[in-house]
DNA sequence: ACCAGGCGTTCCACATCGTGGAACGCCCGC
DNA sequence: GCGGGCGTTCCACGATGTGGAACGCCTGGT
């Protein structure tokens, strides 16, 4: 059995992978009435599937069809199999969520959802933060061999704020505290006004080699009631995305 | 404004994406009764969008969304851009459309659509056949400088079947005419009971170095009348494909 | 400047199509 | 062997998607 809707839905969608078109020749080459097909395009157009070329011109796929199908795909990317998770993490909470890894002894952000709320928080995708001042490089921290951690403590810790937590003990005490928890928050450690909440991505064989987060600005993000509950979707999501990389 | 049946199956793929669920579960997430989700899975299924996990167990996302959205990607993938073009293409004739490149002086098939017709033709994806004994070869032949065509006409060529032509002189006349109509057939001249239509990708430069083509069992395929639509049908999607690989 | 043609969009009465609660049958694990 | 939970099927109902026709805009030929 099938649903008319659907058939026609990816029959568009079909054809417009085969390059973008307008809504007439559209119309014509899935044999389906003109505004039947407008209206399609409308509603496929509100779930990202499809965008207008540049107001009245003809549409084209979007990035919403790549979201989804990137945890599709049989091979490998991290990023584009996170993206879905990202995105329901984001919507969940209401802020920007994002994925890390760790690079060389830091944390390296690799991806992040667009923030449609009107105060934003820019885009790290790219940038490189030190392990013990973000909640992402906690997390990974905290599931490091103990001599790895003992010789990341021994080094001069910087200071990026007023905030940062740099004394080994203090962090040492910290570590577990994340590892009893399953997640960590950061206050402002890194750059002023931001906090953030991460939970690990823990491998099959055990290893932690990247993290999800969700950050946002300090005045709004977490409200108190909600950082637990926050703290548990990230580990949720993350748990989510690691069973999907075994495979 | 939003269609309903657009919205809702919008809802269950980006649940999959964050990983295989059964029926009722998925239910639950989307907040939609038990029934509704069956349906409108058994239709999605029916798409190709997703798939059933070995007869009974849950959903997961399936190969048709990934064919649909290879084209959206910025990147620069061949196959994955190709890949919604051969399914057009092998929908429209009813027989498997390829792939295929020129590597090291032969023809090397990358990609090919499946067959559910009862006469299988085999999949020769990672195979290799030379330039002037099958349809895809000849296209990608005719549009070399004319000091490639004489270098390779100028070695021994190999007979693959009976039917192979060899005789550079034949040859030659048979590639101008092939230039002349755009694309090219081959009959049991590579292997026999094999006869395959194929139109050359032409880049921005004006290089050829890949051509989609289609091929079926000979006592069926082509239909007498329809060898020229074939090949036109094969022009036009490789045309399509050109243009997109150009932006 | 103008108008003709073609585009994407919108409207609205109609009936098709999707809906969802309930009932079914199956497989698994207690 | 039996209870619980799964995915599936049924069917009367009416909400929902339909599509022909009409609209307004932009474009380019004159």
């Amino acid at each position: 059995m099938s649903i008319q809707t659907i058939e026609r839905a990816f029959a568009l969608l079909r054809t417009l992978a085969l390059g973008p078109v307008g809504v007439t020749e559209l119309a014509e080459r899935v044999e389906l009435p003109k505004s039947t097909v407008a209206r399609l395009l409308a509603a496929l157009e509100a779930e990202n599937a499809v965008e207008q070329i540049e107001s009245g011109g003809g549409y084209r796929l979007g990035p919403g069809l790549v979201d989804i199908a990137g945890g599709a795909q049989p091979g490998r990317n991290l990023i584009a199999s996170a993206r879905p998770h990202l995105l329901e993490l984001a919507e969940k909470t209401d802020e920007v969520a994002g994925l890390s890894i760790i690079d060389d002894g830091q944390v390296l952000y690799l991806d992040q959802t667009e923030s449609s709320s009107s105060v934003q928080v820019r885009d790290w995708s790219g940038e490189y933060a030190p392990l013990h001042a973000v909640a992402a490089g906690l997390v990974m921290l905290a599931h490091m061999p103990d001599d790895e951690i003992e010789g990341y403590l021994a080094k001069p810790l910087p200071k990026c704020t007023d905030l940062t937590m740099t004394d080994p003990d203090d962090l040492l005490e910290r570590l577990e505290h994340v590892r009893h928890l399953g997640y960590a928050w950061s206050y402002e450690e890194f750059a002023e006004g931001l906090n953030s909440v991460a939970a690990p991505i823990v491998m099959p064989d055990g290893r932690v080699e990247s993290a999800l987060h969700v950050h946002g600005p300090a005045y709004r993000f977490p409200d108190p009631d909600q950082a637990h509950d926050h703290g548990l979707a990230v580990i949720e999501a993350a748990a989510r995305l690691a069973e999907q990389l075994a495979d």
